[in-house]
RNA sequence: GCCCGGGUAGUGUAGCCUGGUAACAUAUGGGACUGUGGAUCCUCUGUGGCGGGUUCAAAUCCCGCCUCGGGCCCCA
């Protein structure tokens, strides 16, 4: 027997009727807001994500060299790839671009319920813009999609990057400082950091008003707090315009202001949120997003660009837990030729009807008809054909439907029309 | 990479502590039923994650590994 790399999965049937459900219903999402399509290679140039992460990354994914000695990488995301495939080829698309896709992701990580070593992600990013109504669109999205696959119990939180480093600054803290404030913020353990600040001999007061800004939702004490940082202020200012639009005219009201959100690498910047499904334990994050600048790092002309990923694995755990009734996939007819000598038109008539566009199944195990029927019934199959001599000699057959447990012998030249009406 | 808890037919479980014929349910195939399903009955097939140790004897005790899960680290 072999067993399956540490990390995977294997998808039966059912399960991939869940997942295509909410893979379309993903893309449906993000073709309503005019994105369109994209994919890259399952594999990159190691460098590229070397460029976007550090060298550090190596240990954290599928690395190899080819035969040709060239040194890859099975992507353990999908930004880079897409930033590359824009500095590339799109630079010269119109703007605002509006990329979205979808795809398998790779990284040598310690498996566990919600993470994966071959994982799926859905996301987007939109170039050459940055208005708060670009990026209030951008969030919203990420909202909807989440609702419209189903889900019920969300978080969306909302932070800015520019600030609270602006409110760094404004402690006077050095770069090292930063770096061991930082995971604390992200935990939010505000003892742990209000003890570190005043270890680091800023006034207790201060230090306060620091911590009260990073569990606030009102933007005033924030802009009390940075004044005089005239950017910190603008960014503020678009960020207060981004929310009233989430909230008036996006009609997202459940959201809320979390000055905590970090993120350790320096491309990031401005905008930042993360969606939570809180049932989901460790792995509870779904959905993070905001601005960053890569293009510039991949060597193409300065311009905005943001985007959001959504964990596809988790987002189906969550409607899971969520006990979220997917559809089922069912075949609509089922065709039982009651004799050997049935078995010719019986494959006729599935032919005919799969013409039709009408999904066909029919007994290959010359199975009698009681069998037939409860492995019909067994596979939600709504209705069952029986062909035997007895129908046969008026040009018709039986037409049984399971759920109502009725049946009719029906002339074969109506029976499309039957099933279409049905 | 660290700490903790699991792994027994396809699936769900019992037995493990206290070593002694691997069991139950369900599912699958065949049949009772020769032209009518979800019921019932019969029947076939199928089981200890892997490796080592202790022992007359290991599913059971010990060790290592693999793997799943909970919590850390990380989360680009």
């Amino acid at each position: 027997m072999f067993q399956l790399p540490r990390g995977t999965r294997d998808f039966t049937s059912e399960e991939m009727v869940k997942r295509r459900y909410v893979e379309e219903n993903i893309a449906s999402t993000f073709k309503s807001f005019g994105y369109g399509e994209i994919q890259t290679p399952t594999f990159e140039m190691l460098e590229l994500f070397k460029a976007k992460s550090g060298d550090s990354i190596i240990d954290e994914i599928y690395a190899f060299s080819d035969k040709g000695d060239r040194e890859l990488a099975l992507r353990p995301e999908l930004t880079a790839p897409v930033i590359r495939f824009y500095v590339e080829k799109m630079q010269m698309e119109p703007k605002p671009l509006k990329l979205f896709y979808f795809g398998n992701c790779f990284r040598y990580d310690r498996p566990q319920k919600g993470r994966y070593r071959e994982f799926w992600q859905a996301g987007c990013e939109i170039i050459g813009t940055n208005t708060p109504e670009a990026y209030a669109e951008l969030v919203a999205m990420a909202y909807t999609i989440l609702k419209k696959v189903g889900l019920k119990n969300i978080q969306l939180n909302i932070g800015n990057l520019d600030i609270i480093n602006s409110t760094l600054t404004k402690l006077g803290l050095s770069k090292d400082d930063q770096k061991e404030l930082l995971p604390l913020i992200d935990k939010s353990q505000f003892d742990d950091i209000f003890s570190l600040l005043t270890n680091l001999n800023i006034t207790n007061e201060c230090a306060k008003e620091f911590c009260d800004i990073l569990q606030t939702a009102d933007i005033n004490k924030i802009k009390k707090f940075i004044q005089g940082d005239t950017s910190a202020m603008d960014e503020l200012s678009n960020l207060e315009k981004l929310l009233d639009l989430l909230k008036n005219s996006f009609n997202i009201k459940d959201f809320k202001i979390k000055m905590s959100i970090v993120r350790g690498l320096d491309y990031y910047k401005g905008l930042v949120f993360e969606i939570d499904a809180p049932f989901l334990g460790a792995e509870k994050q779904l959905c993070g997003g905001g601005a960053y600048d890569l293009v510039t790092l991949f060597g193409g002309r300065e311009t905005p660009t943001a985007g959001f990923a959504v964990g596809f694995d988790r987002t189906i755990l969550a409607l899971d837990i969520e006990k979220f009734a997917f559809p089922s996939l069912k075949t609509d007819v089922y065709i039982i030729p009651v004799s050997e000598e049935m078995i010719g038109k019986s494959i006729e008539l599935s032919q005919n009807l799969r013409n039709e566009g009408i999904s066909i199944d029919l007994d290959l195990l010359r199975r009698g008809i009681g069998k037939s029927l409860k492995y019909a019934n067994s596979k939600n199959v709504k209705k069952v054909i029986i062909i035997g001599p007895k129908e046969l000699e008026n040009d018709s057959v039986t037409l049984r439907d399971m759920k109502a447990g009725n049946q009719e012998v029906v002339k074969i030249a109506d029976i499309v029309s039957k099933l279409k009406i049905n």
